[in-house]
DNA sequence: TGCACGATTGCACAGCTCTACAGATAGTTG
DNA sequence: CAACTATCTGTAGAGCTGTGCAATCGTGCA
């Protein structure tokens, strides 16, 4: 039996005043199954909040969803006081992690949040802490 | 005129026929009005974000999510295949970071999740592309 | 076909982040 | 109070990330 297990087993005897090997067992297989609950594969939703979770991309994300209508990337550029390359850079990160769309027109892009997008956001505006 | 008011006109031009000054000075304001609705402070949503985004602290997460309950600390070193020192020092991020809460009993430390990560996860979970 | 323009891409490097290790801290127990 | 336990913390270094620069792509137009 392993340290984390000789831990555990001292846990549940504190916790119901005494603990066999069954206890242990049986609060091991509780754990594995909630963790088995979790996406098969949670890469995609690392990298969806890796992406939203930089200043620049952030920003991005917020004006397009105020806007709420697709912009273009001279319109952004416009605005926020980020080079060029940066937005282009940070849309097409965007892109990758499902958090924009993308449509041509001519020469120029149009770009818009996606559900996922707004949903992360919503989530944080309803959660929070301070008053602003 | 800068470079980016330039090119701003040329798109409005491009999508209505003609552009006047004044055509892209209330795009513009139109635009700043929609930067100014973001919160006054967004460094908190950027933590939350870029915390939960890190697979050993989602992983935690994950668990004390499908738990629904507080866990030990020695629960989870007991189920995930981390080292106690990135799992305390990833509660401590999530902690900091407004994801989970801490309660002392005795020496041992419960976790739990808050509402804010629990509205992340929500969002993820409702939004996920392929139906794993 | 050549030019102009909007936007993207490859690259380099400065700055940030994550983890293991070792040692510290705060309870508990005898 | 000494020994033990659960957890935390400071630190170093390997690896990752973000941005500007310069070059490039693709579209429209003369």
């Amino acid at each position: 039996m392993s340290q984390q297990t000789e831990r555990l087993e001292r846990l549940i005897a504190d916790e119901l005043g005494e603990c066999c090997d069954g206890d242990v067992e049986q609060r091991l297989d509780t754990l594995r199954a909630c963790q088995s609950e979790g996406p098969s594969n949670p890469d995609a939703d690392l990298t969806a909040l890796k992406t939203l979770g930089n200043d620049t991309r952030h920003t991005i994300v917020r004006l397009m969803a105020a806007a709420d209508r697709e912009l273009c990337v001279c319109e952004i550029t416009a605005i926020v006081d980020i080079s060029d390359s940066a937005i282009s850079h940070a849309l097409s990160d965007l892109q990758e992690a499902g958090l924009v769309t993308r449509r041509k027109d001519g020469t120029w892009r149009y770009y818009d949040v996606t559900d996922r997008a707004e949903a992360l956001i919503d989530a944080l505006d309803r959660t929070r802490e301070d008053g602003q």
